[in-house]
DNA sequence: CGCTGGATTGACTCGGATCAAGTCGAGTGG
DNA sequence: CCACTCGACTTGATCCGAGTCAATCCAGCG
């Protein structure tokens, strides 16, 4: 049985047998959640570090008319903030969309890890780099984008991040249902629906009630003007 | 001469006289550059960290199509990120907007300060977490607010922002151009005129060539909905 | 004193939202 | 096993916010 996150900080930095060892122990217990659960809620006083070991999650935050806006997906191998225990309160709120398995990991533990093994303090900053980077590429696609490009590329990223801890397949199928596409993208359900019809009309993608398989990723990529330069899969060597 | 930077990190977390001296003879040297100067840019390796002691700067990328799309402003006391030093290359670019000085602390450097004096490495970390929850705070406004309400609400963090390591005064002005408007929060020159006219036409703000003053800040923050909760400005207390 | 780049304003267009009516698939309880 | 129900998806008609295009103004500057 694979742990996920441990893969995912194995891509940015080569990390020891020791390493590993912590990083197996911190994630062993892994409680079991369904979809649809806050894993927490704006306002809450944050708690310790989690890590989605299985399943997919999103950041989310429901504005005063009550619609709402997903800012980032959380998958398999994805932590939230490293030092999200420093804060007074949380400013969103992470919801599961799939059910799956999220390990905990405490405020001292994380930090002790932190100190003694400066491979995974490397590799999980460079994680949150990647992180920061994705939330900026999401602004420029909100930006300056058109819908179908939007689309396009968020489709492209989710795949993109989503095969690389996970064994390649040829069809991909992302667990996301278009009212969530809609809410990521800032659109609406019925909008999100008219382009990935267009998609698909192409034989680009094809979709099931709840997710979209991807057919023919290189022409996605192309359709969105995809350039994976924002998740830094290489981080630098060593100096 | 006061040191922004600092100012800033103490309200963060209080500082010893140690960490306070650790800081000043960090950024004692600044280099002075002239607006419109590009501090590094998308695909350069990154260099050393730098900080802005005096002038705003942003984080843009320039798309394909040529357009742009500003992601972030940086204010007296904003750094970059801290283990940028970490990345292969750059995602994005940061080029000053009015003329200013800049503080560089070098990797090693850096990694010594973090590592001997906790308070420092906390105030940055929860700074950090700011910064994130400004990028979120921002797709929040780009997905699900009116283009009056982003306007409104982008010239209130702003206000917000560099008030806090300011003095306070009455009327505030905010050194950016109707241009770096429109591509900050993805929208036309033109339309962000007809914006603007609307808040001024209220009071609220007034404007000059390449600057925006707001002369009623608790009425922008009504039509904004404006929330600072996301800026953390209060980081919690020790445990 | 003319040049340049931001700001302003009007006329027109169009992408995406809104409104409205379905269809369809998966549970759920009887 | 079947009827019901609920939530996601689909599609068409219409509307409006914001983009586009174009002309002009204006301040600072070489």
């Amino acid at each position: 049985m694979q742990n996920r996150f441990i893969d995912k900080l194995s891509h940015y930095v080569d990390l020891s047998a020791d390493e590993v060892a912590a990083l197996t122990r911190a994630t062993a217990v892994g409680r079991k959640v369904v979809a649809k659960t806050d894993l927490i809620r704006e306002g809450d006083r944050p708690g310790p570090v989690f890590i989605m070991l299985d399943g997919w999650a999103m950041r989310y935050k429901i504005l005063p008319n009550g619609s709402r806006q997903i800012m980032a997906f959380l998958m398999p191998g994805d932590a939230c903030d490293l030092h999200i225990g420093l804060l007074a309160e949380m400013d969103h709120s992470i919801q599961t969309i799939t059910s799956g398995r999220v390990a905990t990991i405490s405020r001292t533990e994380m930090d002790e890890m932190l100190d003694q093994h400066r491979g995974i303090a490397r590799a999980m900053y460079v994680a949150q780099l990647a992180d920061e980077g994705t939330l900026r590429a999401w602004i420029v696609s909100m930006g300056r984008r058109s819908s179908l490009e939007r689309v396009a590329h968020l489709i492209c990223e989710l795949f993109v991040r989503a095969r690389w801890s996970d064994v390649a397949e040829a069809a991909f199928e992302v667990p996301i249902s278009q009212i969530i596409l809609a809410d990521a993208l800032g659109m609406t359900p019925v909008h999100i629906n008219r382009m990935l019809r267009h998609l698909r009309t192409r034989d680009i993608i094809s979709m099931r009630r709840g997710s979209i398989s991807i057919m023919n990723p290189s022409a996605l990529a192309s359709v969105a003007g995809f350039d994976e330069n924002y998740l830094h899969r290489r981080a630098r060597l060593p100096a």
